[in-house]
DNA sequence: CCAAAAGTGTTAAAAGTACACCCATGC
DNA sequence: GCATGGGTGTACTTTTAACACTTTTGG
């Protein structure tokens, strides 16, 4: 089969040249949630957990000393994954992560070094198998506690629809570093299609636009953990139902009564014939099962 | 601020050189769904809805002849939504389309000519507002109609947990062609991390990795319409009940009684006082409200 | 005994489902 | 009248939610 110039694709691929047109760069960056414990001063109390986000100080220009996540240039004979992992690697000592594709980010000055595109990927971390690698010369890899909370809601009504914005407050730190953002999400309606856009409002030592990218993880999160199984990505192989619960708190903001939760997601879990000791009674502990 | 090597920022940025590395290509394609009227011969009778996906013919190397997705290479200065319109202005005369970011595809072989990153966007198009453009010279664009169905589902027992295979069949058909594909997804659940992976085993002149494409956005509507208000963007402004359900039927492949679908979606929409009239019983236009 | 958390039961409200019936229209 | 779809009501089941109570443990 011969194009339109006469050549076959033999012919065609050979006179192919990719560089004909300039390409943006282009890069993969992990997004990495875990779970950390906070250990209880009482030992009659339950520990705290709190939830994390994985981000390391840029040693070089542009955002120079910001903390960002963790990124690799894609190089031209790995995939999109193969990239992902090589991010992860680089920084941590996994082992069975859960990792999936959550968003490309393309605006044409997200980057001021030249044209760069980003897929990012998501994952969740049992920490209770991995650890972050001994940093590297120069460089600082940091989990920082992750707290976001809402602080204001509009809802106003436009030309053939409905305008609403949410403001959240976004707080990273950890023993020495608090960072405190802001950013906006305004989702429009007009006629019978809705957008939705993040804005930052205060961007506080966070590069590029990794701010964004924070949110959109924690939202994808919020969602999945509705009606997909990744919360158990975050917990170790056996764990008690307060713990499982703990995590849908956590990460959803919101209570639920221990009768109820239990119903929620008994079908999921399988009991073992294990328990967990503490300053209380023993909680029996449970696997995960499809 | 200075970097390890003494330069400031600007002169960081003024020695950058993004060439220093090669780049893959980068590709914006546009996955369009629409929904067409099979006019009934019985004047009684409703008219059946069908779904469709819009492909044009290629006419160059490589997969020449094979039908795929409208599609454009980035330019330097556009963000991917721009592209992603770009494509679509190229083939269509749309207005208020829906459009969201569906996927991103970039394993190291699926394009013969080079190595291409492609991300997809998801479109629903009410064809009462737009048509397909007078084909240009040499190209076919035409909407198929669309339909997939499942073909086998098999679920073994595998070493720390379940690995599920489905298997369904998609077909893509107009007056002149019928493209009769089929596809595998392969479930892996080890331990608590599920994966999901998508493979062609048959693949009737359809471009590049495309089909997989159209799984995914299928997949992607069938999801979005239970708990978002993605049906309304493939109907005309005012439409009946019967219209709304139907849309439902088609795209979740399953029945409803009209009293629970009414409640289920009454919330949603807003009577009119305007009648859609017909072979019977004039039937009550909504229109859609937040 | 008491505090803290584990674990279970009971009930009410809400959402989802099945099905039955009447209405309006044009032939 | 009758076929076809429009429109509504009712009763039943399942899910969700609120909350109350009992059990087990270490101090």
């Amino acid at each position: 089969m011969l194009n339109i110039e006469g050549l076959t694709e033999k012919e065609f691929l050979e006179k192919y040249d990719p560089s004909q047109f300039e390409h943006p760069s282009y890069t993969v960056d992990d997004l990495l949630f875990a779970i950390e414990e906070k250990q209880s001063n009482d030992v009659r109390k339950l520990n705290r957990k709190k939830l994390q986000v994985l981000l390391l100080k840029r040693t070089n220009h542009p955002y120079i000393n910001t903390w960002c996540l963790p990124g690799v240039f894609i190089k031209m004979d790995e995939s999109l994954e193969e990239a992902s992992l090589r991010a992860l690697k680089e920084k941590t000592d996994f082992k069975n992560i859960y990792l999936e594709q959550l968003y490309t980010y393309g605006e044409v000055n997200r980057d001021k070094r030249t044209r760069v595109i980003t897929t990012t990927y998501l994952g969740l971390i049992d920490k209770n198998q991995s650890q972050i690698k001994e940093t590297f010369v120069n460089e600082e890899t940091k989990w920082f506690d992750f707290k976001i909370n809402t602080i204001s809601m509009k809802k106003e009504k436009i030309d053939n629809g409905v305008k609403q914005i949410l403001e959240y407050k976004i707080i990273l730190s950890n023993e020495e570093i608090i960072l405190d953002n802001i950013i906006q999400v305004i989702i429009n309606t007009v006629n019978k299609i809705t957008t939705k856009e993040v804005k930052i409002v205060k961007n506080d030592n966070i590069g590029f636009d990794h701010l964004k990218i924070i949110y959109c993880g924690i939202e994808r999160i919020r969602n999945k953990i509705e009606y997909s199984d990744i919360a158990f990505s975050l917990l170790p192989d056996k764990f008690t139902i307060a713990e499982l619960q703990q995590v849908y708190e956590l990460i959803l903001n919101k209570k639920f009564t221990k009768a109820n939760f239990q119903r929620k997601i008994g079908n999921r879990i399988k009991p073992i014939d294990e328990y967990r000791l503490g300053g209380f009674r023993p909680a029996k502990l449970y696997i995960y099962q499809k």
